[in-house]
DNA sequence: AGCCTCCTCTACCGATCGGTAGACAATATA
DNA sequence: TATATTGTCTACCGATCGGTAGAGGAGGCT
């Protein structure tokens, strides 16, 4: 079985894919980063899809359970900013899968984060007031702040550069306060506006 | 000198470079696009590397032009939107140049839209109450916009696809209000941080 | 012993990649 | 007419791509 190289292959593989998306890495440069060839990496996962497939899902897991055993929105997505914290090389690959499923439309790969994002519309409409929010008013929230975090989440050697390392640390800092706001305001405003209408 | 042949190319390139990103773009396809070889392509620009450096640059501009122009900076978010909805692609070209310029920090690409985040801090600075904000706090504020509406943006394919194009169309009517508010909200909450710090 | 499954390897395939060299036609300049 | 510049082309280069075929070693099972 030796899952420990398939485990290992699939870490290397979304380390690479994150860095230099799916094109961009070939097959021979994963193989590579344990010291193997790439025909052991192609005798595991047969094919380079089949690989990704893997890492995408491998990927997801961690975020899907933590949605999951969150209970409430607030606790959701502080939690969604830890596990970025901790894996922004995760962050990256789900950005790069986003502007690419274009061309995947049909495959699977798409459905990874479905149970992701239904499981925020289901912590939003636990909030009083918005049980009956519909889909598009409530994803268009749960959109605003998803796209806030993951966009300064892959910000990071941008910043940093353009405006140094010093002042890029300074942000994370404010960061996850400012998400806070950002989130609860969204919601009060939100409200507002149902019960106004 | 043709430079009609030239623009011909760069919008070809600026299209397929977004879909399919810079690896997974052959100059043979971008070649195809138009009908011709791929040595026409290099004649007129010598590297992939330099076409896709044009192809930024044409990317960028308007977006740089259209936060000059504006007097406020609600009116730049406006306008910058309103970009956005013109030309997708372009959305998707500059985040995947954000996903992959870690690799290529040393090059010059990274500073194409460092006047646009500058005008954007600028307006900003221009708020009562917020002439002496710092860099990382008005970053921050201004990154939680961008995040959000680009994040939108690159998303519909996914959306589209997972709650249904009526769903998503639903979506697209109630971001901009939905943004203008988050906008609004955001200056209201940084000013009292200010004069409440 | 013999067999079998798992794993890694060398060697190779056709296709495609970015890029080079140089022929040829068209236009402009003199 | 002769020359130079520009633009497009065919033909080719070495490198690398994803993937296939099959040899052979290591260890477990009967």
């Amino acid at each position: 079985m030796s899952t420990d190289t398939r485990t290992q292959f699939v870490a290397a593989a979304t380390k690479l894919y994150a860095e230099r998306g799916f094109y961009g890495t070939s097959l021979a440069a994963v193989a590579n980063e344990l010291g193997m060839t790439k025909q052991t990496l192609l005798h595991h996962f047969g094919t380079k899809e089949k690989l990704y497939g893997e890492v995408l899902q491998h990927v997801c897991a961690p975020m899907i359970a933590t949605v999951n055993a969150a209970q409430t929105l607030e606790a959701a997505f502080i939690t969604i900013g830890e596990l970025i914290g901790e894996a922004p090389e995760n962050t990256q690959l789900l950005m790069r899968e986003l502007l690419d499923n274009k061309r995947r439309a049909e495959d699977a790969h798409n459905w990874y984060l479905k149970p992701f994002l239904d499981r925020l519309l289901g912590l939003l409409r636990e909030k009083p007031g918005l049980e009956t929010l519909r889909d598009a008013e409530a994803l268009t929230l749960i959109y605003q702040l998803l796209g806030a975090i993951n966009y300064f989440a892959i910000s990071k050697p941008t910043l940093s550069q353009m405006y140094g390392t010093e002042t890029y640390s300074a942000m994370e800092k404010t960061y996850r306060a400012s998400i806070e706001r950002l989130l609860s305001t969204a919601l009060e405003m939100q409200e507002e506006a149902e019960t106004g209408a």
